[in-house]
DNA sequence: TGATCAAATCACCAGACGGTTAATTAGCCC
DNA sequence: GGGCTAATTAACCGTCTGGTGATTTGATCA
C-alpha cells in the first residue's frame, strides 16, 4: 500500500493533465494533488517544485514521442496521413509543445541532446527518401520537414482556426475524412515532377539526383 | 493632462505586451499598471476585470488582421511569401492566437461573425484563384487554406521546433532567405500540373519558376 | 515485539494577486 | 473663485498559492 514509485507515476500522469489544460502558470498544485489522489505534501517531497515537475512532464513527453518516427514510410503521402493520427491521438503532446513554445523563460532546458538527434534522424530519413525519388530533389529538406509537420499539427495546435475555416471541429469525423484525403493528395504533389506518385520499396534506383546533392544542412 | 483615452490606449498597449509574453494565467496586473505607467486602480475603472482587458486584446488583435489579406496575390509563391512576411512582422499576433488556442475555456467568445467573415472571404479568394488556374483544382480548398496558413505560421509559433531542425532561429536572416526560397518553390508546386506557374495574368510575366532569379534579399 | 526509517499526512505560513473603498485632484462651466 | 464631475491615486482586503516544519503511520528487520 506504501509505495513511492507508483505514488510518483499517479502524480506525474495527474500532473501531465493538469499541465496541459492550464500550462504552468495556470496549474494549480492542489488540483493536481487532487486529481493525483495524493497529498500535496508528496508533490514536493518527489519533485522539489511545480517548475521541476512541469519540465520533468516535458522532458519525458518529448522523450516519448521519439519512437513514433522510427515507422515513417517512405511515400510521402502515408507518412503525412501517420503523422495526422498520431497527432490526433495525442493532442496533449501537441499542446505541451505549445506550452513549450509560449514559454519565452524556457530556453534550452528541454532541447537535450537526444530530442536533437531525433529531429536530426528525421531530417536524414527524409533526405534518403528524396535521394531515392520519393520526393523532389529540389526543396531544402529541413524546411520541407517544418511544413510537414506544420501541416500535421496546425489543426489541433489551432482547433478554433481549423473551426472557423472549415466550419468543423478537428476531431470531428468528416474533418478526419477531408483532411486525410487532402494529405493524400498533397503527399504525392511532393513526389517528383515525371513521377505522379512514387513506387513503394523500389528503393534500389536511385533518381540520380544530378545537381540537387549539396547538403545545405543546419548547424 | 488629464485624458482618459489616452490612458485607456495606453493601458491596452501594456497589456497586449504582457499577455502575449505570458497569456491569461502568466500575466500580472500590477506588471501591465506598471508598463503602462498608470495607476493599477484604472485597469479595473476601464475595463472592470483582467479578462475582459484580455478578450478586449484577443478581439482587437483579430480585428486588426482582417484587412492584411485584402492584398492577398493570386499566385501562391507570392502569397505564401508574404505571409511568411506579416508572421515575422507581427510575431505578438501569433503568439495571441497561440494563447487563445490553449485557452480551453475561451469558447465563442473571440468568434464573433467578423472573424467568420474574414475567413470565408479569405477561402473564396483562393477558390477564385483556383478557377483562374492558378491553383490546381483538385484539393479542398479549405483544407489548402488551412495548410498555408500552417505552413506560414509555424516557426513562429514554434520557434523551438524551428531550431531544432534547422538550426537556426525563425528570426535569423539565414532562416528567413532559405524559408522563402522553399516557400517560393511550395507555392508554385501547387498550381496545376500542366503549368508550372500560372501567369500573374496583367503584370509583366515574371522569369517563371526556375528559381534562380528570386530577390531573397532579407527585408 | 519493538526499533527504525521512509512514506504519507496535517496544519500552517508568508507573500502575491485580483479587486475595492474611499479620498484626492484636475479640468470645466457658471 | 467656487462648485461639480470625472480622472487619478493611495491604502487596503480577502483569498489563493506555492511551499514547509512537525508529526504520524506503516513496512521492514533484528
Amino acid at each position: 500500500m506504501r509505495d513511492l514509485a507508483r505514488t510518483r507515476e499517479k502524480i506525474l500522469e495527474a500532473a501531465r493533465a493538469e499541465f496541459c489544460a492550464k500550462g504552468l502558470a495556470g496549474a494549480r498544485t492542489a488540483a493536481i494533488a487532487r486529481r493525483a489522489g495524493v497529498n500535496k505534501r508528496m508533490l514536493f517531497y518527489c519533485f522539489g517544485s511545480k517548475e521541476d515537475l512541469y519540465y520533468e512532464i516535458l522532458r519525458r513527453k518529448s522523450a516519448e514521442s521519439e519512437r513514433f518516427l522510427e515507422s515513417m514510410p517512405d511515400r510521402m503521402s502515408a507518412a503525412l496521413v501517420q503523422w495526422d493520427e498520431k497527432c490526433r491521438e495525442d493532442v496533449d503532446w501537441v499542446r505541451l509543445l505549445e506550452w513549450e513554445a509560449l514559454d519565452l523563460s524556457a530556453g534550452p532546458v528541454v532541447i537535450q541532446p537526444a530530442r536533437r538527434r531525433f529531429f536530426k534522424a528525421a531530417v536524414a530519413k527524409l533526405r534518403l527518401a528524396q535521394e531515392q525519388g520519393h520526393l523532389s530533389d529540389e526543396p531544402d529538406i529541413a524546411h520541407l520537414f517544418i511544413s510537414l509537420v506544420a501541416v500535421t499539427l496546425f489543426p489541433y495546435a489551432f482547433p478554433q482556426l481549423a473551426r472557423l475555416i472549415t466550419g468543423m471541429a478537428p476531431t470531428d469525423e468528416n474533418f478526419l475524412a477531408e483532411r486525410t484525403e487532402f494529405l493524400r493528395w498533397l503527399g504525392d504533389r511532393l513526389a517528383p515532377r515525371g513521377r505522379p506518385a512514387a513506387r513503394r520499396e523500389g528503393a534500389a534506383q536511385r533518381a540520380d539526383g544530378a545537381g540537387s546533392g549539396e547538403r545545405r544542412g543546419p548547424r
